[in-house]
DNA sequence: TAGAATTACTAAAACGTTTTATTAATTTCG
DNA sequence: CGAAATTAATAAAACGTTTTAGTAATTCTA
């Protein structure tokens, strides 16, 4: 049983396709097309239960009302919240949302947004990785609306909305010198992505400015597509070869890792030595002692990304571009 | 800058629009293209960038390559994982997947089906809920694939792989009851679907055979949508009120409220008191103690699901059905 | 060597919409 | 009262593909 088509309903109504067409799309007032044919087109309409063919709308208007977004991994509970609240707020406007994850893979990152461009996408919100930035200038060119979240990369010209990140690692490891710590590590991946980069910054400088001699050795760059038994091995390494006060993870899964070691190796978490994981997890709030967290306002990052990308694709003119910093927030445990 | 079309590459090709569309789709030596013209048109294309309009080629051919994956909270570890795996494999073999919520809301659940209708995706992989059954048999005399995993709707005829939840619940009262435990509470939801029912049925068949008077009062449904902060209010009071001595908690996100509400009111997790969670998560091998929990064979699932869905796209002829039950696994801890 | 088969290629219809330009009938107004 | 304006509707083009049903030209085959 093929579905039904606008044609249908126009003979159904003996009143042509162009007439259906302006009812649907609540262009008849406008056209003056009179009330009873309005009535009488919309009763057929709803009792036949007709959907408009929206690939053929697209391929007509060239556009979709789907946003994509574009994250590192769905399975990584920070973007899987992000993407839940997003994929909330655009529903209520209207909008779609399809998902998808680069891993860190440039080429499945490319890939995918030219698979969202021939689906004529109507925007994009991407948590971007280095080496993308040519194809997301080429989407800027093509006049669609970029929001970029978490990560910027510098050098475009795009909105982007994410956590004060370097503000955020100052103050944990501040906290950790106010107790007393030293021999304070930073656990950290390297992808080179500006959110990172600050991390290890802030890092720097705090030690700077409380006069504590930076030691590489204490610096753990954990390769990001390295499966988790492997950097649980160059963990137990660092934490056996180094005397370490304390240690920030940089990202929520290092620290999950960074948990599974100490527990296996016995190093108990207490006054003698502090543990900060970057991006709050149910496994840090459950956990023996408590882990501090730094806490992403994920609600209001979500909030924001939307309200700018819709904001954009409701304007005729080009907005300015906004670069929005959200303070994070060090949850002590 | 418009984007190239066919029609321009044919024209750079000095070919027609015909000869263009069947190198492009491999036809072109099933048609008698000489090795010439595909050679020239190829390169063009590589060189050009060309990408045809996937929106037009749904629009002629009926199918977009594009897999619905509808589920329940992408939030939550058990489906972001699964929705992972299956975007993945799918991926490799040149489909897409698009995945969206439903938030058990029997509303948005039907607007996603007709959302992925009118995109005339090809086929659906669901995790269903009650209320659902129409859309579905819908879709199936459309002759479309669909998919249930996770939870299976009686009634429908459709391929569904899921756990063995009866087994793996009944097992965890077993073991329970091995180990000397006399007072065994469930908490589980209130949501009516299959593998639910499933884990309550197998409960109190467990505590039958062993010769152990069922007693509802140890039996806590939490409604779905509820707030976490009343859900621990409800389960603080369970805790509290009735005298257990072991726990099986029906879902994870369950457990964890539950883990948390035993933090607050310091009750100890040991010989005395025992707790096993149904799916696994982080939080319970970092827990202290750690937290025995069934394990699904997500990877298994998701291969199967994918498996399943691939072969039915692929086939000409309707396939027959398939209802896979997976061993699930007690992991103790 | 004449018809059949094959090779190499293409014109045009179709998919289901939106939108522009147009028509015909009616109403307004100076 | 006649021209201009408004009302009510529609025909047809366009979006970018795929595919059917061709047409010539060439090669086979008996």
């Amino acid at each position: 049983m093929k579905a039904l088509s606008i044609k249908d309903i126009a003979i159904e109504a003996g009143v042509s396709i162009t007439t259906v067409s302006f009812i649907i799309n609540g262009k008849a007032r406008d056209k003056s097309i009179s009330e009873a044919v309005i009535k009488k087109v919309e009763k057929i309409i709803t009792e036949s239960g007709y959907k408009p063919n929206q690939i053929a709308r697209s391929l007509r208007t060239g556009n979709s009302n789907i946003i994509g977004l574009i994250i590192e991994d769905i399975s990584n509970s920070f973007f899987s919240r992000i993407a839940r609240l997003i994929e909330d707020k655009a529903y209520k406007k209207g909008y779609k949302i399809i998902y998808s994850s680069t891993e860190n893979n440039i080429d499945k990152a490319k890939e995918l947004i030219n698979m969202f461009k021939s689906r004529k996408i109507d925007g994009y919100i991407i948590s971007p990785i280095k080496g993308l930035e040519e194809e997301i200038q080429q989407l800027l060119s093509d006049n669609k609306p970029v929001i970029l979240f978490d990560r910027n990369l510098p050098g475009l010209d795009t909105s982007y909305v994410g956590a004060d990140h370097f503000k955020a690692t100052y103050e944990s490891i501040e906290s950790f010198i106010k107790t007393g710590k030293k021999r304070i590590s930073l656990v950290t991946t390297d992808i080179d992505v500006q959110q990172i980069t600050e991390r290890l910054a802030a890092y720097k400088k705090a030690l700077d400015d409380y006069e504590i001699v930076y030691d590489e050795k204490l610096v753990l760059q954990v390769p990001f597509n390295q499966e988790e038994t492997d950097s649980m091995v160059q963990l137990e390494k660092l934490f056996h070869t180094e005397d370490i006060d304390a240690v920030l993870f940089a990202t929520n899964y290092l620290a999950i890792s960074g948990l599974k070691v100490l527990k296996q190796i016995d190093k108990k978490i207490g006054d003698n030595f502090s543990v900060i994981a970057y991006d709050d997890h149910e496994v840090f709030e459950l956990h023996t002692p408590g882990i501090s967290a730094v806490q992403q306002p994920l609600e209001e990052i979500a909030e924001t990304v939307i309200q700018l990308i819709l904001s954009q694709l409701s304007s005729k003119t080009k907005l300015d571009n906004q670069q929005i910093v959200i303070p994070a927030r060090l949850i002590q445990r």
